[in-house]
DNA sequence: GATCCACAGGAAATTAAGGGTC
DNA sequence: GACCCTTAATTTCCTGTGGATC
């Protein structure tokens, strides 16, 4: 009987597909909604654009553009506009001269450190011939590449553009990578290099060494963040491009750029949203996408950023995450740095038995979980008796906390476990009375 | 005003792992 | 196989700090 139930409840992936080709399609090119995607129009962008093409169109006369350097929030069209405006040079360039320059792009989140960098760039240029990740001297390979650009780019212009810049490991790297790009046009013969430097972190330029920024920082050119408007008429453009007729309403465009220009003003959020919203719409199987789809796919979105987060966490912050939610959990406070520390390091032996980290690692890590959202926090001092700490704060539910943990193999057993100094007296999380430093 | 706590956080060093060269 | 190179993570060392308390 059992089996009979089981096979009646099982999941049949044939009806579902046959299900699935009966409901209406309304995309036309579901890649429109895509943060890649590049449109024939940027709205909003047109200063940008020219400022750009301006600065860079001297390549089209064999001369050697001014580096650019590019910086505003996430989500306002830097990436996009580049990549825009090397589309519409090529075109021209190959129009006229039957050649085109070399773009060489990279995302220094992915690949941040000098010796990464110069490897992928030798990599673009020489395909066949790829370098390992590790493990050839960083002189060695600069030479590889410049008898490289001498080679393949010749007599024409390779443009390298640096996108999230600010993601590159530490200061000495980003000084270093941006001193050797900026010089290498003095050891080139027929080739040259142009950089594009793509940040977003306002005030990057101010941690630069005086001779790497003077060298980016040529030209600047700031990208504002959107407005609501502004958002809608990008939402809006997109749409055309993406669903059939009729498939949105201008409300409903209007709440999803509300709701994006509320946050942030980000693009590349509110198109996340639209996608998640019309893919809800299309497995309910409906025509239209409606604003209770664009609310449900801006929750669905913010509750599994947070779960794939937190899942995807290394053991030990695993447990730091752990420690924070216990400490608020049991005591309705604020722990400070001390107290997390303590409910950490009693955590990672009981639970996995490793060594804790060090305060000095957690310091970083707790840093780390604010960048994420996850946590916010602030220095506070307490005076002669109590010091100064870092007090912290949850900035997610303890129910999403919970959720997050509740398939992990270690520490979905201790959702409730209670650390052992907060049975002791005298211990108090902060503004009390008494306050004692437990390591 | 000086003192002191409990760190904050920068910089350099260390360790382990992966890889190349001779 | 010895040696050299790089990366990433972490530790060690150090100076600086806010503000209640002395």
């Amino acid at each position: 009987m059992n089996n009979i139930n089981n096979e009646k409840n099982s999941f049949n992936i044939d009806e579902f597909f046959d299900d699935y080709l009966k409901t209406p399609n309304f995309f036309k090119n579901r890649a429109a909604l895509d943060s890649a995607f590049i449109p024939k129009e940027l709205p909003h962008r047109n200063d940008q654009i020219k400022a750009i093409a301006q600065i860079t169109a001297c390549a089209l006369k064999d001369a050697n553009p001014s580096n650019i350097f590019i910086y505003g929030k996430c989500g306002t069209g830097k990436t996009a506009v580049v990549k825009y405006v090397g589309q519409k040079i090529n075109q021209k360039s190959k129009e006229v001269f039957g050649k085109q320059p070399f773009w060489i792009y990279i995302n220094c989140n992915n690949i941040s450190t000098t010796y990464r960098i110069i490897a992928n760039i030798h990599n673009k240029l020489d395909p066949k011939n790829p370098l390992p990740p590790t493990g050839v001297p960083l002189d060695i390979i600069i030479n590889k590449v410049l008898n490289l650009l001498d080679d393949v780019v010749k007599d024409s212009i390779c443009f390298i553009v640096l996108d999230e810049i600010d993601r590159i490991k530490d200061k000495s790297s980003r000084d270093n990578i941006l001193y050797i790009l900026s010089r290498i046009n003095e050891e080139l013969h027929s080739a040259r290099v142009n950089i594009i430097g793509i940040s977003n972190v306002l005030n990057f330029k101010d941690d630069l060494d005086p001779r790497a920024a003077s060298s980016l920082c040529e030209e600047e050119i700031l990208f504002p963040v959107y407005t609501a408007p502004e958002l809608k008429e990008i939402l809006a453009s997109r749409s055309k491009v993406a669903f059939k007729d009729g498939v949105i309403s201008e409300e409903t465009l209007s709440l999803c750029a509300a709701i994006a220009a509320g946050e942030n003003g980000d693009a590349r959020r509110a198109l996340s949203i639209l996608r998640k919203a019309a893919e809800i719409a299309e497995r309910r199987g409906l025509d239209k996408i409606t604003q209770q789809h664009i609310y449900l796919a801006r929750d669905k979105l913010d509750k599994d950023k947070v779960k794939d987060f937190i899942r995807n966490l290394p053991a030990q912050q695993k447990a730091l995450v752990l420690a924070i939610y216990l400490l608020v959990k049991y005591t309705s406070s604020r722990p400070n740095k001390g107290l997390i520390y303590s409910a950490y390091s009693e955590l990672i032996q009981i639970g996995m038995g490793l060594k804790p980290l060090t305060t000095r690692r957690i310091s970083d890590l707790i840093k780390e979980l604010e960048l994420s959202g996850i946590i916010s926090s602030e220095v506070k001092s307490f005076g002669r008796a109590r010091g100064r700490t870092r007090i912290v704060d949850l900035e997610i539910s303890e129910k999403q906390i919970r959720d997050a943990f509740e398939n992990d193999l270690y520490w979905s057993n201790y959702l409730n476990y209670k650390p052992s100094f907060l049975k002791r007296a005298n211990i108090n999380i902060y503004g009390g009375v008494k306050y004692k430093s437990l390591f």
